[in-house]
DNA sequence: TTTGATGATACCTGTAGGGTATTGAGAAGG
DNA sequence: CCTTCTCAATACCCTACAGGTATCATCAAA
């Protein structure tokens, strides 16, 4: 038995479609954009390369034999079938299809990261998109595995490998207890800090929020009194719910509603009062999806300006 | 847009699976027997035909993008729908896989079709036997409509555009009621039949069984008496049951176990005392399916002569 | 720096797919 | 019965492209 498919090819399925559909090799010539002869050649090579008589030549034209039947049932499945997967990836081509492994850390999820993801979403619906809750460092180590394309994160520090994209700034809010000293005043000054404990977050790798906050009291010539270091801003509100102290807190966290927080804005704060939310990638990664998304991110960045 | 696959063919398919393979254009090559210039060209132009890199080239060879893995998976079931594909047609070519339309008679289910068909789906299991019961006439017309490609019936006369050939003969026995006179005698000769009705069949178009059991009467010298004329031999053998005479059957009908009816050889029977079983089919049909099952008919002809 | 992998390029060649002209074979029509 | 029409098949030519050889470019490891 002869492998004979070793030389079938697609444009023997296109032309025998459009032969076994016309019932004409003429016509279907016509239909195809070429001459008669060479379609007539491509049949027989076919059924030569089949083994198969797939066509019984009549007068009036050619009419399909049983096998000729199913096998253009099979023709036209592969015809579609490739059109399919090559229409799906071009797509994938260009980000339109597949999927992205984002790194997220615990609070980020608080506002710009859902509505950023949500316009991803709307551009590119067909690309799944999997959330990893995931530390600094360990969205670093996953970049690096190729186990996520993108993270999230604050306070990001340059790396040799790795692109850092600024997503959005956010400005500072101070999270106090509604029976706060603090909270009976009509302005709150900066400095006013250094007289009251302060939730610090996050714990882990450095630098970090935390430093960002104790730089700043530092630049304003106090060192702040520490009450707890937490995990992230959930924990830190939850503790300021519970009378630990204030914490500074991005604007994003005020959709942290706990009973007896309230955020107040500040007076006199000194420059640089606000944490950035950037993402990282990979340099290298040429990811058509991961460009989609760094598109739709630096969309955000502008209109959120 | 382009719809550049268009020039995609089974070739680029079975290139791209090679190198996704192998990871390596050099090895590919080697495992399709071609040198690597050419190879290299290949999934150049199914990557511009496509419109996608399908690889990232690193130093140590190439690396599936996310959409080369998609590809990657399509071209495989592609590729083994197409040998899938080649090889029913080739097992339909060769008569091993489809379907045949046979067309039966009311009482030629006894015994010999059903033995052919069995030897027929042993040799041929993936082909499906579609049993159509019809008269005589209602066969010729089926297939020269094509609803049918092969019938079984008896004394077929020849027909210019279908072609008749012997399956079996059998001899006749008669079939008599248990309380008949001529049962209780030790030996029946064929011309004491003249003076007993006789229960004939089958009704429809002649010449049919009727002429020829009347034909064997004259040429004894006789006029059948004729107690019944009724469709098929399974009524006819009731009738005998029923006490309405006697009746020539093919010594098949024994398969019938009504009772009060017993099947008696004649004696002094005149030539010709027997009926064939043929199939007839179009005389243009070259199916090879109906060729695989003529062949069958014609080996259990020779195995039962 | 060198060496040794890798894939890419340049250029040639032969084949096979496509074109035109023609033939052969039934069916239809006068 | 001969002609005519309509099919597919054949003969023959030409060109585009798959495949070959030789060589280059690049990067990593020694």
């Amino acid at each position: 038995m002869t492998r004979g498919n070793r030389n079938v090819d697609l444009r023997h399925l296109r032309y025998f479609v459009a032969v076994a559909e016309e019932e004409n090799i003429g016509r279907a010539a016509a239909r195809l954009h070429i001459s008669q002869p060479p379609l007539t050649r491509q049949i027989q090579q076919l059924e030569e390369e089949l083994g198969v008589t797939l066509f019984t030549r009549t007068p009036r034209g050619m009419e399909l034999t049983q096998a000729g039947e199913l096998f253009l049932e099979e023709a036209r499945n592969i015809r579609a079938l490739v059109e399919q997967a090559t229409e799906r990836t071009q797509r994938a081509g260009q980000g339109k299809l597949g999927r992205l492994d984002v790194g997220i850390f615990g609070s980020a999820i608080l506002d710009a990261i859902p509505k950023l993801l949500l316009a991803f979403r709307n551009r590119y619906p067909d690309v799944k998109v999997v959330l990893h809750t995931m530390t600094k460092a360990e969205q670093i180590e996953a970049l690096r595995q190729r186990r996520i394309s993108v993270g999230f994160n604050r306070m990001l520090a340059p790396l040799a490998d790795l692109e850092i994209k600024q997503v959005t700034t956010e400005t500072l809010l101070l999270a106090v207890p509604a029976e706060h000293p603090l909270a009976a005043q009509p302005v709150i000054h900066f400095a006013e800090l250094q007289d009251h404990p302060m939730v610090l977050f996050p714990t882990g790798a450095r630098p970090s929020f935390i430093d960002k906050v104790i730089g700043l009291c530092t630049d304003s010539g106090f060192q702040p009194l520490i009450s707890q270091e937490v995990g992230d801003a959930v924990t830190g509100v939850a503790l300021v719910a519970g009378g630990f102290g204030v914490c500074l807190v991005p604007d994003s966290a005020t959709t942290l509603q706990f009973p007896g927080v309230i955020y107040r804005q500040l007076a006199d704060t000194p420059p640089n009062f606000y944490v950035d939310l950037s993402c990282i990638y990979r340099k290298d990664d040429q990811s058509p999806i991961l460009a989609a998304f760094l598109d739709t991110a630096e969309r955000y960045r502008e209109e959120t300006a």
